[in-house]
Formats: structure tokens, sequence, C-alpha cells
DNA sequence: GTCTATAATTTGATAGAC
DNA sequence: GTCTATCAAATTATAGAC
């Protein structure tokens, strides 16, 4: 009894080997990025083992997005946290972006899933939305405590989101760590 | 002797059938997300006539990232076009990704691609990179134009297209094409 | 939990007839 | 130019032994 769906709880170690590849695979290729049995390959299982943690493609898929969802957000904190000024926030969150491009040397999960989302099973097409829309919630609390409200932090929100990830893609097609420097420069002060 | 290596040139009928739709599927699943059998299908012959038009699925891949570029590109038309302000001239650009959105109901080809660059064939990858470069210099000549000089144009031109990029992914993620438009808003007034 | 074995399908690709 | 036929490989997935 150890098959999970991709809820938020605790998951075997094999289970967290497996998305670890997974995410790197889909962050390279996209969904039809990772495959069974090239992840059973570099965790040094079958494919059929794989099956065992994750049933299908589809919940393998889900629990990667899910999980890279979690992380992203927990690594962002509170936005309302009182101790951090909004434009700390701000450039900790661009610093995960860039993080993502440095020291992962990978895409953004959802910024590649969502350049494909109507190619996607549903429910991972639904993981990626939502990542959109927690990050949207989370950065509309940053603007609003810069004195932008309504509209005008959900455009704020909606455009930082949007350069970031365009960042991320013309930084790595470039093969130019600068470009994504130049692109974001001055997000964390409008 | 109908082949085409994927050059500027005139090609049959039948191959721009092909590219129609591998560029229609790309647009939606990445490289990934186009086949010779489904291609085949769509246009009403066998895949191995698709192969008599383009040989591999390299070359295919490289014709229709070419084919659109060059569409695009001349789409702008020339930058430094004195008869246009730059204003103009950057509404004419948004537009551009407005009706890729809106129209045809697509990512941009190149996006797509640009988020999984690492996992393309190397000549496939290189026309990603030659798109997002010949945008580049159109804006920085636009930006020019409009009195940012040197480092400042550049700057204003990768943001440009990271932010329109990414506000396709989130328009589309999010299902909302106001996304789009909120996202990208001042951006030709910048 | 992991394995072997295998099924069913799809994929890119080629040979050769017409 | 298009077809039939075919191939080798890869894919998701399952049954059942250990």
């Amino acid at each position: 009894m150890e098959q999970v769906t991709g809820q938020a709880g605790e998951r075997s170690a094999k289970a967290e080997e497996i998305l670890d590849v997974a995410e790197r695979m889909a962050r390279t290729g996209g969904y039809n990025g990772f495959s069974f049995r090239e992840i059973a390959k570099q965790v040094g299982i079958k494919s059929a083992s794989v099956h065992y943690h994750f049933p299908g493609k589809e919940e393998l898929g889900v629990a990667v997005a899910r999980r890279y969802s979690e992380r992203f957000l927990a690594g962002l904190g509170v936005p309302d946290d009182k101790g951090a000024d909004p434009e700390a926030l701000l450039k900790r969150y661009i610093g995960a972006y860039r993080k993502s491009l440095v020291d992962d040397g990978l895409m953004c999960l959802c910024g590649l899933f969502g350049s494909e989302i109507a190619y996607l099973p549903e429910a991972v097409a639904a993981e990626a939305k939502r990542f959109f829309e927690a990050n949207i919630q989370w950065l509309i609390a940053v603007f609003a405590r810069k004195g932008r409200k309504g509209g005008k932090a959900r455009e704020a929100a909606l455009r930082t989101i949007a350069t970031l990830e365009g960042a991320l893609i013309l930084a790595r097609s470039l093969d130019d760590v600068s470009a994504f420097d130049a692109a974001t420069k001055g997000l964390a002060s409008v």
C-alpha cells in the first residue's frame, strides 16, 4: 500500500526518486519528454516497478506538477510576511526563476507544461493552471502591499509571471543567462 | 525532384499542406506533438508520402520553424519604415502575438520550441534561436527610434519578447484572453 | 516492491511497385 | 508522387511470479 495518487502526503523514498527523474526530464522535453522506461533506467529499476508507484502516466504527470508547485510556493513564503518589504519579496520571486535557470539549468515545469497545455491530459493541465493561479494570488498580495489595488495588482502579477517565463525561454534558446537578466531588469522596482 | 531541404524557395502545394498540419500540431504539442502518420492522415495521404516531401522528422521540423519565422518576420515589415512611428510598430508586434492566440488559438511555434530547446535536434533548436535573434534585432531597431540606445534597446527588446511569449502561456493555461491583455498592458508605451 | 514476460499501439523510416 | 508492405524501436500498460 505505497501507491500514491498525487496528494500532498508523504511518499516513499523510491517514489521521490522517480519524481526527481521525471521532473528533470519533463522540464527538458515536456510531457512527452519523460517515459516510464527511461525513468526506470535512471532510477535503477524496471518500468513495471515505476507503474507500482504511479499507476499511469497521467497520475505521474499530476504528481510531478503538484510537487513542483508545492515546493515552488513553499520557497516563496507567505506574501504578507511583515518582515520582508514588497521589493524584497519580488526579488525573491525573480530569484526563484533565476535559480531554475542557473542552478538547475532547466525550464519552469509549469511554463513548459503551460506552453503545451492543449496537448496535456486534463488533470495535468489543471495542475499547471493551478500553479499559475496560485502564483498570481501570491503576487497580487505583494503588489497590493506596494499600493496596487484591484486590476492594477493583477496586471502587475500577470506581467511579472509572463516576463519571467518568457525570460527563461529566451535565455535557454539563446544559451545566454544575461538575456534573462536583461529581460527582467527593473521587474522588481516597477 | 520536389524534395525540399527547408530553404526559403518555392514548394509544392502538397508540401505546404504538410507544413500547415505539422505547424498546427507542433504549436499544440511541441516537437513530439506531430508525427508523420498523423500528418499524413490529416492531409489525406500515407506517411511514406510525407517522407517523400521531407526525408526525416528533423528536416520537417526545420522547415516548419523556418517557414514560421519567415512569415512572422515578413508580417512585421521593415522596422525602420519611416511611415510608421515606433509605437505603431510596437503595437503591430504585440498584435502579431495576440493574433496567434485569438485567431489561431495556438502558441507561438518558437516559444514552444524554445521551452523544450534542450530536447530538440540541433538543427531545429538553431531555427528557434534564429527566430529570437531576428526578433531581437527588429525590436532593437524600433526601440532605437524611440531613443533607446545600446544596452537599453536590447533590454527593452528582450523584455518585450519575454512578456509576450509568457503572456501566451498564461492566457492559454488560464483559458482567458484577458490575461494576455493584462500581462502586456503598457508594453507599447514603455 | 521488484521482477520477467508480454501485449497493443505508435513512431520514424525504407524498399520497391505503380 | 503516392502507394503497399514492412521493419526496428519505443511507448504505455498489465499479469503474475518471487
